[in-house]
DNA sequence: GTATAACACGAACACATGTTCGCTGTCAAT
DNA sequence: ATTGACAGCGAACATGTGTTCGTGTTATAC
C-alpha cells in the first residue's frame, strides 16, 4: 500500500466529482473536471486521474465518455446512503400515520384508490416494482405498542391484503390506523401488538382495510 | 395529466436505463440503449426518450453526453435506497452487539482501539467524515427497553464521548453494552432507558465506556 | 553541473454522441 | 381518397470527449 498522500490537485477532483455525481447523477467530463479545478488542459486532468486510478481512488472504463467510477475509498458509500434516505423522505412521504385518522395521502397512492382495484397482486410483482413502495411518518406515540416511536419513519409497501404474521397499516372503521401484526382466523382478525405485554384486539373482516406491509422502520435520533 | 401507457419500447428503454445506471453508476448513451433494445435508429431512440421526458419519467440536459436522469416516477429513489442500505450493511457491518458481551469487531474500529486515543474529537469532523458510521446488528431482545429489537440494525458513529441527551451505546465495566440516552450527573452518570416505565440506572463515570451514539435504528420486517 | 521523475501545458487527432432532416408506413378520423 | 398524428428508418452533420504527443517546468538525487 503505497501511501502517497493526494495532491491538492486530485483531492480537488475528487471532490468536485464526488459532488458533480450527486447534482447531475451522472459522472463528469474530463473537461468539465477541468474548468471546475482550475486546469486548462485536458491532457493534465487525464494524468491525475490515472494517478487517482492507481491510487484506488476510482475506476475508469477507457474510450468511454464519462467512464469514471469513485470507489468506496472515495468516501460515498455512507453518503450514498443518507443522500437515498433524505431523497425517499422528501420524495415518498406521502403523509403523516396518526392515530385517530385514517392515512391521508396528498395525490397518487390512496386517494385514487378504488374497492374495485382490490385485485391480487402476484408476489414477483411486488418484488419487481420498487413503485409501489411509499413512507409515512409516525405522530403520536400510538404506536409505541409495535415499538415505534414518535417520528419514526415506516416504509411500506402498499397492498391490500395480508398473509398470517405480517406486520402491516390497518384501518379500522373507527378511525383508527395502527401497525399490528395480522392473524386472519376466518370468522374475525386478530390484531396483534408486537409488545407481548399487550393484548391483541380481535375485529369483524369487514371493518379491517389493510393498507400496506411494513417493510422497514426508520429512526433517526440526531 | 395524460395517461396514455408506455409502449414497450419505451418500458424496455426504462428499464435498460434503469439497470444500466445500477451497474455502471453512469447514464448510458442512445447508442447504447439501441443496441439494448434492438432500434438500429438513434433517432428512433432519441424520439422515444423525448416522450418519456414528456411523460415525466426522466429528464434530459440537450447537448451533454449520457446527459439524462431518471424520475422518480421511473422508480429508481426506492431502488437506490435498497441498494445503499445493502450495501452500508454489507460494508460496514462490524460486528453483533449481544447483551453480556463487549461489542466485537472483526478489524478496525475498536479492536484497535486503545485508552491512549481516547482524544478530543471537534463535532466538525464528526459532522464531515463519513467513515466513522458503521452498523450493528441487535441480537437478544435486551435493548427492548431502547424501542430496539431483536434483529434491527442500528447505525451509529463512532465517538468516545457523549453530550446529555444522547442516545449512545456503552460498555459498562460488568461486561454488558447497552443503548440509553446518556446525562452526566457530575459524580455519577445517569442511564436512562427508552422506555419511560423503566428506571435509570446510575453508575460510576470510570465503569462507563462510551462507544458510540446512535444515529438511526433500522428494522427490516420483510 | 546533469539526470531523472513527476507534473503540467496546449494542440491535434479520432471517434463517440446528440441532433436534425427527409422519407416511409400505419392507422384512425374526415 | 385525403388528411394528420404517430412511429420508425437511415444518413449526414456538428459538437462533445477521450487520447496522444511534443514540449516545458520543477524538484530531487547524483
Amino acid at each position: 500500500m503505497s501511501e502517497k498522500p493526494l495532491s491538492k490537485r486530485q483531492q480537488d477532483i475528487l471532490e468536485f466529482a464526488r459532488d458533480y455525481m450527486n447534482k447531475h447523477g451522472r459522472p463528469p467530463t474530463i473537461r468539465e473536471i477541468g474548468k471546475a479545478v482550475n486546469i486548462n488542459s485536458t491532457s493534465v486532468v487525464n494524468y491525475n486521474l490515472g494517478k487517482l486510478e492507481e491510487k484506488g481512488y476510482l475506476d475508469r472504463d477507457p474510450d468511454v465518455s464519462r467512464g469514471l467510477r469513485l470507489t468506496d475509498k472515495a468516501g460515498v458509500a455512507a453518503n450514498t446512503l443518507r443522500e437515498a434516505i433524505d431523497r425517499l423522505i422528501k420524495v415518498r412521504l406521502v403523509g403523516d400515520i396518526v392515530a385517530g385518522r385514517p392515512v391521508m395521502t396528498g395525490n397518487d397512492s390512496f386517494s385514487t384508490y378504488d374497492e374495485e382495484d382490490i385485485i391480487e397482486l402476484s408476489p414477483s410483482m411486488l418484488r419487481e416494482k420498487p413503485e409501489d413502495l411509499f413512507a409515512l411518518r409516525v405522530r403520536g406515540d400510538s404506536m409505541i405498542d409495535a415499538m415505534v416511536n414518535d417520528g419514526d419513519i415506516v416504509i411500506m409497501k402498499q397492498q391490500f391484503e395480508a398473509r398470517n404474521g405480517e406486520m402491516v397499516a390497518v384501518w379500522l372503521r373507527n378511525d383508527t390506523t395502527t401497525l399490528k401484526y395480522f392473524f386472519n382466523e376466518g370468522k374475525r382478525i386478530r390484531l396483534q401488538p408486537a409488545n407481548p405485554t399487550m393484548d391483541a384486539i380481535y375485529v369483524d373482516p369487514a371493518e379491517v382495510q389493510v393498507q400496506g406491509r411494513v417493510l422497514m422502520v426508520l429512526r433517526q435520533t440526531a
